[in-house]
DNA sequence: ATGTCTACCTTAGGTAGA
């Protein structure tokens, strides 16, 4: 898959000692003619992976990097060493141990906000408006949803599918007045059969059931949701973006699924230009079980955003 | 059914979650 490459004339993000006015002249450019990379990540522990999120950042210098599995307090998260990195703008939302969101960029971020899925803060997902791009940023880990692939016996499983319900309908309460929203993250399901190594043995496997499937389909329902990599991708090409652990040689075996996704409102689905899996840092050490995904986006091609009220993209319902 | 990671609580080993 091929990307469109960077104009040599891209502005560039914050930098030390510059001004405001010379800023606001690259943010508007940005907003004309820059290609927007974002890149979405499952860490499995930001704080295991600090180097590794360090040297991505470094070779890919992404817009956006989305962080799922951060497993960090706010208190200890390694703001500091993302700010050297060229990260300054940070949208955070962890907890001790389990799941955490985050968003870090180069370029400002406003109108922060986290939401609860079933009334819980449970840190899944984290919002963010991009000025630079007028985009509005949603980081989404889904739950697992344990092992068995049965509601009846397995509340983990029956959380998950009330969790897409309520998101579904929560983004449903959106609608009327969608805008550019990119919806990215660790959706923990892989919808289409070229999404898994296996179609017919994963059917009974947690992440590729039919039921699973069905009630990603109605979040993608909720706000016409572009998915990026399929919107390029062969529909007969695998992706995957996770590898089990448990795999001894997860290259060769090639057991994977395609759990990690960018989603787009139908105002951006013009704009999706490219993307890649970022594959080997699955051989990093030690690595995350997930790869982070690169998406591109061309927002030149983008629709026309309806008037915007306020400063900040959208406020639920 | 198995396999392998990570955090946490507590101190080397088990439990929970994925």
């Amino acid at each position: 898959m091929t990307e469109s490459p960077a104009p040599s004339t891209q502005p560039t993000p914050d930098s030390p000692g510059a001004g405001i006015a010379a800023r606001a002249d690259r943010l508007a450019s940005a907003r004309i003619d820059r290609p927007l990379r974002l890149i979405t990540w499952n860490v499995n522990s930001l704080r295991r992976r600090l180097d590794q999120v360090l040297r991505l950042l470094e070779e890919q210098t992404p817009d956006l990097l989305c962080l799922q599995e951060t497993k960090v307090i706010d208190a200890l998260f390694p703001a500091a060493a993302l700010a050297d990195a060229g990260y300054p703008h940070q949208a955070v939302h962890g907890m001790p141990g389990y799941n955490g969101v985050a968003v870090v960029s180069r370029w400002p971020l406003e109108g922060i906000r986290t939401q609860a899925v079933r009334g819980r803060a449970d840190a899944r997902l984290v919002l963010a408006w991009v000025p630079a791009f007028e985009v509005d940023v949603h980081c989404l880990y889904v739950p697992a949803g344990g092992d068995v692939p049965d509601p009846d016996t397995n509340p983990r499983f029956a959380d998950k599918l009330a969790f897409l319900d309520d998101l579904a309908e929560w983004y449903a309460g959106w609608f009327g007045r969608i805008d550019r929203i990119i919806l990215c993250g660790d959706l923990n399901v892989a919808p289409l059969e070229r999404d898994v190594w296996d179609h017919r043995r994963l059917s009974r496997v947690v992440t590729h059931t039919p039921v699973e499937i069905a009630h990603l389909a109605r979040l993608r329902s909720s706000l016409l949701w572009a998915d990026a990599v399929r919107d390029l991708a062969d529909p007969d090409t695998p992706v995957f973006t996770w590898w089990s652990y448990r795999t001894a040689d997860w290259r060769h075996a090639n057991k994977g699924r395609r759990l990690d996704h960018v989603w787009v409102t139908p105002p951006l689905s013009p704009a999706i230009a490219g993307f890649e899996v970022l594959s080997e840092t699955r051989d990093w050490r030690p690595p995350s079980d997930h790869a982070p995904l690169r998406v591109t986006l061309d927002l030149t091609r983008a629709g026309v955003a309806p008037e915007r009220s306020g400063k900040t993209a959208l406020s639920p319902r």
